[in-house]
DNA sequence: GAAAGATATTAGGGTATCCTAACAATCATA
DNA sequence: TATGATTGTTAGGATACCCTAATATCTTTC
């Protein structure tokens, strides 16, 4: 398995889970390939059994793939705790270190490095690490766009990219962040928010709130 | 730069140094490749600017192929120190894995990660891993088949191959030992030594003894 | 339900890395 | 120094992954 393929497959599981079906352009799109390329290996990822697809429709990952994707992305994450807590690199510098890091990862230097890690719970910002962790959030968390106005809700996690990290890291919006739903204006497309751990107001684009996921009782 | 052709300039490093001249079937046999196909890459080393190249008559490293393959090699042991002394792997398991992390390892990762390790010397067999240490090893370390009977040497590297290291393991051979040149017998091509820091006699294949490097004065 | 717009596929190519078979240069040694 | 053995190159081809341009299908909207 390609280094590329795996790729394929993680943001695969990042789009759709093991439930929807990914059209070619949004795989196209996070992986910066053109569609065509997608088409093409998407019959390359059919033969080797990680996706099932239907031409012109999309691709849904099988269950060899779902259970593929989990592991490379928990290598992701072991690497980001690591990174972070042991080499004391900045939250939002790591990204792209695991990103390579996790294809060369053989499932014993996981093991060791996990438990090497105390066997931590989450990667810096919030993606869980244990396999039964990863169902609950994909269950229970929900995008912030998604929450209606007077909630409640604990930040849990964010969206693995450099720009969007450093980006909530200069809100001081931080995982674990208790905030409230003041109002959403959806004509100028703006939230306004009260972030009560850090006691200050947090203003914020809707269309960037999808990228943060929270915990909403 | 490819981690393939990283692994050609690697090789090249470890077969001539910068000083000798390296044929193409020494690259073929090392990284397990056709010999056209190594003529073909050495084309395109030389457009990268990494090696010398003279036709029929092999190859040698440029000064910043030089600079580059001790790049890749202090990432590689900084690596294995890591895997052995933080997760705890066996010293005859770590260079596979160190041979795909040394590619795709930052510059400040390598960086961090030497601190981390509190600024090692050498890797577990031996190899050194800042760059003076590195040219002084290749100008003093000789390799144990060069030694005349009656010397004293201590052996401080072992050449990093997986099967080499698990068998100098078994013979109780390890990095640090002295040992003493008893007899070299070449018509069978054998050599009996004494390892005083066992405090136990070792018999070597002389064809072996080769991948022993010793400090000899 | 038909046209417009969005999305996906096919066709035809490109590069990097690898191969085998056939041929050429060099080396070693009688 | 000639010749066989060794080593290296050329020729021709394969695969994986990527592209653009042209075409096909699907979706949305009037």
């Amino acid at each position: 398995m390609s280094a590329i393929k795996e790729d394929y497959i993680k943001v695969m599981f990042e789009l759709g889970g093991k439930s929807r079906t990914v059209g070619n352009k949004a795989v196209a799109e996070r992986l910066d390939i053109a569609p065509p390329t997608v088409t093409e290996m998407m019959h390359s990822l059919v033969s080797a059994g990680w996706v099932e697809y239907t031409k012109y429709k999309g691709a849904i990952l099988t269950d060899s793939g779902t259970k593929y994707a989990k592991h490379i992305i928990r290598k992701h994450r072991l690497w980001e705790v690591f990174l972070v807590e042991k080499l004391g690199f900045p939250i939002d510098e790591v990204h792209k270190e695991a990103e390579l890091l996790e294809h060369v990862t053989g499932d014993k230097v996981a093991e060791k490095l996990e438990a090497y890690l105390d066997s931590p719970r989450f990667c810096p910002h919030g993606g869980a690490i244990r396999f039964d962790e990863m169902d609950r959030q994909e269950a229970e968390l929900i995008a912030l766009d998604e929450v209606p106005v007077g909630s409640t809700v604990k930040i849990s996690r964010i969206v693995d990219e450099e720009k969007l990290l450093s980006f909530f890291k200069n809100q001081q919006c931080d995982i674990g962040d208790v905030i409230i739903i003041k109002d959403i204006d959806t004509q100028i497309g703006l939230m306004t928010t009260f972030n009560m751990t850090k006691n200050q107001e947090l203003q914020l684009s809707i269309s960037l709130s999808k990228y943060l996921f929270v915990e909403y009782n």
